[in-house]
DNA sequence: CGCGGATATCGCTACATCGCTATATCCCGA
DNA sequence: TCGGGATATAGCGATGTAGCGATATCCGCG
């Protein structure tokens, strides 16, 4: 498998975005659907200025991505392709053995 | 997608890991089979102390094992699940379908 | 033995990130 | 226009990580 050094430092900039439990879970939530910073805060049992710091990092790396309705500030994913990556993670990907060459 | 707090951390320890576009790089490249350090420093072009350095931290965090044969310290992949999470980061990931203006 | 290549570790400085509290800003409805 | 909920940001001390050169350790071979 070979990596460049700039498709490297992109796929990096992915991954140190949910290196981080409350990002990682954060991405997992919206995964399912938008929803806004105090709902957010709340599910996962965090202070809300901590989840909206994180929302921050996540917005900034281009994971996540805002607009505001019925004036609460709603978060969604901005990168679709995150769903695979994280059932991935998520499943321990346990069908290697599927694919036995 | 529910990633629980511990499913969470778990996760997280192999995001941090290859959150480094080094140490993606060495991962990616031990996807394909072992290789040993110098072997490693060379083909990344980066200096020996810090690949064995990045090689420490995946050997801490799990990622790679390794083992010495014929006087070399080479190293493998630990978690094979790697090669798809690795995959989905490369096919999914990386920026948008080149659409070549 | 002891040399020399291979590998790991150390000491250091610079910079990023964490979690937190307090405070600022935004925006809607009355 | 004002109050207040919703959201963002600033500042702080503590900790972590990067990259580097120098040096220490390991180990097979002659």
């Amino acid at each position: 498998m070979d990596f460049g050094a700039k498709q490297a430092s992109e796929a990096v900039r992915i991954f140190k975005a949910v290196s981080h439990p409350l990002r990682l879970r954060i991405v997992a939530r919206l995964c399912d659907g938008p929803e806004h910073v105090t709902a957010l805060a709340e599910a996962l049992e965090h202070p809300q200025s901590i989840v909206s710091q994180q929302l921050r990092i996540l917005r900034m790396s281009g994971l996540v991505a805002a607009s505001r309705q019925a004036g609460l500030q709603v978060y969604r994913l901005a990168e679709v392709r995150l769903i695979d990556l994280l059932r991935c993670a998520q499943g321990c990907c346990p069908e290697p053995p599927v694919d036995n060459h």
